[in-house]
DNA sequence: GTGGTCTAGACCACT
DNA sequence: GTGGTCTAGACCACC
């Protein structure tokens, strides 16, 4: 079972927060593709969120092609993710990257603690990989 | 000569990405305490932004205490840049790391190829600090 | 054997897919007056479509007189595909022509592309009308 | 001066209705790259639709690209349009002919009228790209 | 002034 | 049941 913390107070916006969550939970494995999210009214009322709210976060997540909404039967997770190309991809990350290490530098931490944290991140996801 | 770029179009107001400027350039050591910054018509003209804009972005720097306004003189980098506990600086620096994790693990990137692309970044930024 | 491909994950209803690809093989002359098509059971195993939606299909292909259903024996392509009027013809081809010449514009393609292109794929159509 | 017409009572949503209209002035060059669209709220008021209908087309247009909003200055044309290879142009170019001439056979239309027609479209798009 | 987000609730279409 | 669209109206943030 799924848990989403949403928080109405915070800077980013709620479906925002819907869908980093959402991603985090595809990028972990913990929903696999062809995985279905809960419906619209579900994630609504459990949320304490209006369900237009549920419906943008889906529906960025589709453009995003991470989500697949099949009318009359559910949201799912997309069976196929980005497509993208070598260089594409290293561009994309590289750009993400340089914000992080901008942010890094700003905070005073050091190269060490930087590549240990993100290793640390990386590996809390992928060692979640194998799990149901 | 300091050389900032803004995007317009971009998701982050132009104020925000100034002031993510300014705090990189001071971070990187390419902007020194008692340094001047362009004054707000100035920077408006060569930014082509209006010049509210700049003020908000100053203001916010001084009220983060990273900049300091001397009434007819300037703007200038503050002498002291009041760092971060380490528990904040860790939390604020591991969600960006979970960020880049979880985009990094959806387009595909292994483990060595996020944390070298990191480290290049890092350096990048490093070897920009030790220039005048 | 007929060959029906639906995506699920399509804008346009599964029945309205349904509709459109029967619609094509009866215009192409695969589909010829008196021809049976699939049960609606066989259909549905084949297609792993829900029955309701190749009833749906079929209803409704019948209310528009292309196809006739005959009580336990099966439903077959009617004798007679009431025909369209001269200007209700080119009226729905003009929109569609024009959606096609608005997109080629955005795309960037040039006059004679787009001609060949269409030219090309209406000879595929036609040359499959030959068949049997 | 522009004009929208919207017929709530079509099966093609209002919000959808906007979109194809908004892009056929692009196409047509009524439009053009930087010029300004009428404000959320103006539309809103002049089409007798509600503003979050405007938001959802203005938004669809962003991302596909034909738009850029410009937040408390504006929504505007894009810049650059399609920057798609040369082998995906043709590819949705292609998707769109066939779907094009799967509907004109069905409609009985025959092969030169067909292409007299899309010829016809494109040169009304291209004759008024000149225009002021 | 502008766009961005969110709510409460309605009605329609698809499976 | 599901998602898709639309309304009326509110409050916030940016320029």
């Amino acid at each position: 079972m799924l848990h989403f913390q949403l928080d109405p107070r915070s800077a980013v916006p709620v479906y925002r927060q819907l869908m980093d969550q959402v991603q985090y939970y595809v990028a972990s494995g913990a929903l696999k593709p062809g995985h279905r999210l809960p419906s619209i009214r579900k994630a609504s009322r459990e949320l304490h969120v209006n369900p237009t709210t549920i419906v943008k976060a889906y529906s960025e997540l589709e453009h995003a092609g991470v989500l697949v909404r099949r009318h009359g039967k559910g949201v799912f997770v997309a069976e196929q993710v980005s497509p993208l190309g070598e260089s594409e991809t290293r561009t994309a990350l590289r750009e993400r990257a340089r914000s992080l290490a901008v942010h890094a530098v700003q905070l005073g931490a050091d190269r060490e603690l930087v590549l240990r944290i993100v290793g640390e991140e990386l590996e809390a996801l992928q060692g979640k990989q194998g799990e149901e």
